[in-house]
DNA sequence: TTGTCCCACTTTTTT
DNA sequence: AGTGGGACAA
């Protein structure tokens, strides 16, 4: 039989004499949070809907913690960005002191990434050493595609018709990488996910102990490794464990309706001797399915544990009534039953607006001329953002911007890290950190003239064995003919190894070494080599290659390309930003554009319930990041390429929608 | 073996 | 539209 724990009401709770705290929490808190701030030892879940208040209770959380005598150093923040974490640690240390700072917080890759660098003897026992390299994932996939390359090339002659089914290197990363976050076997991620390639199952397995096996031999780990190979050191080192255990004895894991198996198990191994861990989430915030996130996670969460609390934080401090009563009604048709219908004490008169457009340049002048309305009427740019479901959505719009002198960074999509040339540089800088690093060998010997495929394979493989060293190039030349680059490669890449410069200065040498390489590589040579000559400033700022590259992988600039090479960002400026990098923010004003059918929800989406669901729930934190004005618009009779249909309706999760929870608008020309 | 040209396909979203 | 892969010529 199960038992039944009676809760003390929470009024109960508050009667309790209180200590004598700086922070005076029963007045700065509802029941709700006050309960979640004062939850002492033990499991929590906090369910807490958008605009509830989340943050601010965790923050508080980490005052009182500390203010009870608890060290900061023993608290563990797990959040989803960086970005949160930090700004967590900031708000904390204003509200209580300086000593909120010392609390330990990061994403779980970032967390998982410096205990591994941190414990080289257990790495060795998997197979590594500390100086491995993290690959991203257009790197993993690369690797992926090598090896695919060499199973393709012995089948390939045998039944050539069948080599059109075999999964592109994208699908078979994302198999491999799903098998991992969710803790399932590949075949039985095959069947699943991508039924289509059943029959060739064995091979995919065999590609997948490639893989594993190279990355071992190279000393390189993708982001779903630093996960998984921590997880097993904690596993088979109780030694390292308990010592973990000891040291975190609160843990806090914020956006859990996004985690995996894979970051849930972590956390059961880390607070399961005290089982002090709290989570917080809300399930119909559930957006990162694609990385193996459940939203039914989260609501499992109690599972695991003896006892766990459960406070839902139901209060919106937030958006205006209007504006919530809208997205309750979004959210409200889900096919599965969310518990929860937000209240605010908000109230506000300005209704969310819907509005037509014909074409998209109408769409991007409209949001222009908003935009400089709402400055008149004394809204801040700070306080404005544009939301779009896919990166290049926001193109036009942005053309239309800089027309209109509006300064705006973009958040999401495409970023600095991921352009080529800036690829190119860090794989050099890679080479250096980790000789083994064949894929960054790879990449930078291809860009020297008269080596191709198989010359590199050549160079590769004698590195790899040890014949070739960075300090002895001239053995290059008994392998292939020697020419006059690849020895310029070499000396520059000793130079670096030597260690006897700055990384600044480093950055500095490989740049110069590339810039000929790059100016005969690509037309728009100038702009890239601004981009370049940025990451140089960049590298300036780093005390070791490794942290340069750990940080370039695991926390790169999130802004895109051009605001990184921006000057002068100390200015107010516009936020365009993908609905998942604007989650957990808010704004005043939020623009959510492109509210069509086929754009949003996206047509690929449309065959299955679950992505459908997902959609929604991503239009849903859309539309729950505006405090007082909410602004829907769409083209309509957009051609779509992708899918040669003419996408002509607004977005189903608003079709239909009463005139009582939105106005709607049509937006015509100025007659001249 | 490398380099070039052309065609097909692809694009979410992030660590 | 821009990349990646395959076919083919040098």
């Amino acid at each position: 039989m199960k038992k039944i724990v009676l809760k003390k009401s929470s009024a109960e709770e508050a009667a309790k004499p209180q200590k004598n705290y700086k922070i005076r929490y029963a007045d700065e808190l509802n029941a709700a949070q006050l309960e979640a701030v004062m939850h002492d030892t033990g499991a929590a879940l906090i369910v807490a809907g958008a605009g509830t208040g989340k943050t601010r209770t965790l923050v508080y959380r980490v005052a009182r913690l500390i203010e009870d005598g608890v060290a900061p150093e023993s608290i563990l923040i797990l959040t989803f960005t960086r970005k949160s974490a930090s700004e967590m640690l900031r708000r904390a240390a204003h509200l209580l002191d300086g000593r909120c700072e010392a609390v330990s917080g990061g994403t779980f890759h970032s967390f998982a990434h410096s205990l591994l660098r941190r414990s080289p003897r257990h790495l060795e026992a998997l197979g590594f050493n500390g100086s491995f390299s993290v690959l991203d994932q257009s790197d993993a996939e690369d690797v992926v595609n090598l090896l695919r390359a060499q199973i393709a090339g012995g089948s390939e002659k045998a039944d050539k018709n069948s080599k059109r089914r075999f999964p592109r290197k994208q699908a078979l990363f994302d198999i491999f990488s799903t098998s991992a976050n969710c803790v399932k076997t590949v075949a039985s991620v095959v069947k699943a996910e991508y039924p289509q390639y059943e029959q060739e199952t064995p091979a995919i397995e065999q590609l997948h102990g490639l893989y594993v096996g190279y990355k071992r031999r190279h000393n390189l780990m993708d982001y779903d490794d630093l996960l998984t190979h921590f997880l097993s050191i904690i596993r088979s080192a109780p030694e390292m464990k308990r010592d973990l255990q000891q040291r975190y004895r609160y843990i806090m894991v914020d956006e859990y309706q996004d985690t995996n198996q894979l970051q849930h198990d972590i956390v059961l191994e880390l607070g399961g001797y005290h089982e002090n861990v709290m989570a917080v989430g809300d399930d119909a915030q559930s957006i990162y399915s694609f990385r193996g996130a459940n939203f039914e996670n989260i609501m499992h969460f109690p599972d695991s544990f003896r006892h766990c609390a459960v406070i839902k934080l139901e209060e919106n401090f937030r958006s205006t009534q209007p504006i919530l009563s809208l997205t309750n009604e979004i959210i409200s048709r889900a096919a599965f039953g969310y518990q929860k219908e937000l209240y605010s004490r908000k109230s506000g008169s300005t209704m969310p607006a819907i509005i037509r457009t014909d074409n998209e340049q109408e769409q991007s002048q409209l949001i222009v001329q908003q935009v400089l309305e709402l400055r008149e009427q004394g809204v801040p740019l700070d306080e404005i953002a544009v939301l779009v479901r896919s990166g290049f959505h926001s193109f036009d719009l942005e053309l239309e911007l800089n027309r209109a002198n509006i300064p705006y960074q973009k958040f999401g999509g495409f970023k600095f890290v991921e352009t080529a040339h800036i690829k190119d540089i860090i794989a050099h800088l890679r080479v250096v950190a980790n000789p083994k690093d064949a894929v960054s060998w790879n990449r930078i010997l291809l860009l020297l003239e008269g080596v191709g495929p198989r010359t590199a394979a050549k160079i590769i493989d004698a590195i790899t064995d040890g014949t070739v060293t960075l300090d002895n190039a001239h053995n290059v030349g008994s392998i292939i003919k020697s020419d006059e680059n690849i020895r310029v490669l070499f000396s520059v890449l000793a130079k670096a190894a030597a260690q006897t410069q700055n990384v600044g200065e480093i950055a500095w040498q490989i740049i110069e070494f590339y810039r000929p390489l790059m100016k005969k590589k690509y037309d728009d040579y100038k702009k890239r080599l601004k981009d370049v000559e940025t990451f140089g400033g960049i590298a300036e700022r780093y005390r070791s290659i490794n942290s340069l590259l750990s940080d370039m992988a695991i926390d790169p600039p999130v802004e895109s390309v051009e605001d990184v090479a921006a000057t002068g960002k100390d200015d107010e400026f516009l936020t365009i930003s993908t609905i998942h990098s604007a989650k957990g923010l808010e704004w005043n004003t939020v623009f959510l554009i492109w509210a069509l059918d086929g754009r949003f929800p996206p047509v690929r989406s449309f065959d299955t319930p679950d992505t459908i669901e997902e959609e929604r729930r991503l239009f849903y934190v859309a539309c729950t990041r505006a405090k007082e004005r909410l602004f829907i618009t769409h083209p309509i009779n957009i051609f779509d390429r992708e899918s040669g249909m003419v996408l002509g309706k607004v977005s189903r999760f608003i079709e239909g929608i009463p005139d009582s929870l939105a106005d709607y608008f049509q937006v015509t020309q100025e007659e001249e």
